[in-house]
RNA sequence: GGUCCCAUCGUCCAGAGGCCUAGGACACAGCCCUUUCAAGGCUGCGACGCGGGUUCGAAUCCCGCUGGGACCGCCA
């Protein structure tokens, strides 16, 4: 078998999308999967809505998803250029042979394809099968005529239709990997194709990503952009490993996967048939196993941002601290948080005693009752959390009436000023006694 | 209006004629652990859209219906 060639073509006319990440995102797994070659084309041929700032976007967010490429407009390749604003003699080239071969006209200044009646445009699609179309369903909106493609607009710039097929041919691109909207413009394309005399590639169509109600996936269901969701804390691996199974599975019950175990499992044939809905839901969880996964340093690398956000003194607590410090800290976070943002806003207390003020005022506790227990505590040789955990229970044992949570959480909430943390006591050994002295002081619980 | 596609728990996926009184995950509910839950453990709720065939046997194959969706641009 030939060499596995496929390819992102993505238009600049907005930031990668979900919708193109995960189309993208399918044929990058396809290609690694069989090691063969990922292409990024620009499909910048609507001069109106293209920039070259969107362009730069899209590929980094192709990047940020971890999806590299082998060719492209930006490290070359031996099959460009691969931007089409950069290919137009070779448009015109081929729609000239069209027209001198009397497969094409001219109206006004741009060029026709005719579409003749009677023919067979059926093909066989990799996910959805044999799809039967005859090219005298060609018509045009509210009529019974056919209509002609227009490849060459009055501007000089190719459609879509032309481009991809003459880009995607030129190319070598083996499999066309791409949405489900596109199915009804394959058969447009295969006609082109055989004007040309070229063998057609293989098709594979991706099921469409919805929106909770069901509906195409748009701006108003929220955030649409890959950036956004960077923004909001999810982090590439998770989105990753979210937009691989919306469409595919690997069979198995493996749900939560790596970029390199996903393209070895990944199988065209198993992509799924049915459109899939965008559940945040089942992200969340995702990104909350990534999380959880995380080696220290990456893990603090993630949080990080979301505190310097919030304007808590990170770099500070890392040059007094030490970077071990806030590194351990998450670590004690284990689980808690589903994204990167929502673990920094729970643990914020770990840089500074700052938020643990704002959100905690001492006031409904009987500070009288609570000195001697905090006085015990830090009267104790060594600040160590298990050590710490059993004198609090002994001394709870010995008094009265006593309960642990009737000390524990005022103790967590002068340390974190929070109703919900990991077990307090490990917090306070992390924190250090004297930490942890200050903050009871400033309560007047010590 | 025309062409095409789709149809299993609320959601994402298993299921490729008997392994299915339909499996897993998320979500949800309840219980447990416990100094708290946003961590951990356990249990539960919950689906083959409907109607016809084919077959000894259908979630799986065929037809119809219904319901969704995509496309029909000198946008891509």
């Amino acid at each position: 078998m030939s060499e596995v060639r496929v390819r992102f073509a993505p238009s600049p006319t907005g930031a990668l999308h979900i919708g193109g990440g995960h189309t993208a995102l399918f044929n990058w797994l396809w290609a690694r999967h069989n090691k063969g070659k990922f292409i990024l084309r620009i499909e910048d041929t609507d001069l109106v809505r293209s920039t070259k700032e969107y362009e730069s976007t899209i590929m980094s967010g192709m990047v940020w998803l971890g999806l590299d490429w082998d060719e492209g407009p930006d490290i070359g390749g031996n099959f460009g250029p691969y931007r089409q604003s950069e290919r137009l003699e070779i448009y015109r080239d081929y729609a000239e042979k069209l027209v001198e071969a009397g497969k094409a006209y001219r109206d006004g200044e741009a060029i026709i394809f005719r579409v003749e009646p009677g023919q067979d445009i059926s093909f066989k699609d990799i996910v959805y099968g044999q799809i039967d179309v005859m090219s005298d369903g060609l018509r045009e909106k509210d009529s019974d005529k056919l209509k002609d493609i227009v490849i060459i607009k009055s501007d000089g710039m190719p459609t879509y239709n032309y481009a991809v097929v003459i880009d995607d041919h030129l190319m070598k691109i083996s499999h066309v990997i791409r949405g489900e909207d596109h199915i009804s413009n394959t058969p447009k394309q295969i006609l082109i194709y055989r004007a040309l005399g070229w063998e057609v590639p293989e098709f594979a169509h991706l099921p469409m990503i919805l929106g909770r109600d069901k509906k195409k996936l748009s701006k108003r269901h929220g955030a649409t952009s890959i950036y956004e969701y960077r923004d909001m804390g999810y982090m590439p691996d998770s989105m990753f490993n979210f937009l691989a199974l919306l469409g595919w599975s690997a069979g198995d019950d493996k749900e939560i996967f790596t970029r390199d175990e996903a393209a070895e499992l990944f199988e065209l044939s198993r992509v799924t048939r049915k459109a899939a809905v965008f559940d945040f839901d089942k992200l969340n969880y995702i990104n909350q196993e990534h999380l959880k996964a995380l080696p220290p340093e990456v893990r603090l690398s993630m949080v990080k941002p979301f505190w310097i956000e919030a304007g808590l003194p990170v770099e500070e607590v890392e040059s007094t601290r030490g970077v071990k410090y806030l590194e351990d800290a998450l670590t004690l976070m284990a689980g808690r948080g589903r994204t990167a943002k929502e673990m920094a806003e729970f643990s914020d207390y770990f840089v500074s005693f700052e938020p643990v003020k704002e959100r905690w005022n001492a006031e409904a506790v009987d500070r009288e009752k609570l000195r001697p227990f905090f006085e015990m505590i830090f009267a104790h040789e060594a600040w160590k959390a298990s050590e710490l955990e059993e004198i609090a229970r002994s001394w709870i044992g010995q008094h009265e009436g006593a309960k642990m949570k009737d000390y524990a959480m005022p103790l967590r909430f002068a340390l974190t000023g929070m109703k919900v943390s990991p077990g307090i006591f490990e917090v306070a050994e992390l924190m250090g006694r004297e930490e942890c002295r200050r903050r009871l002081e400033f309560f007047g619980l010590l």
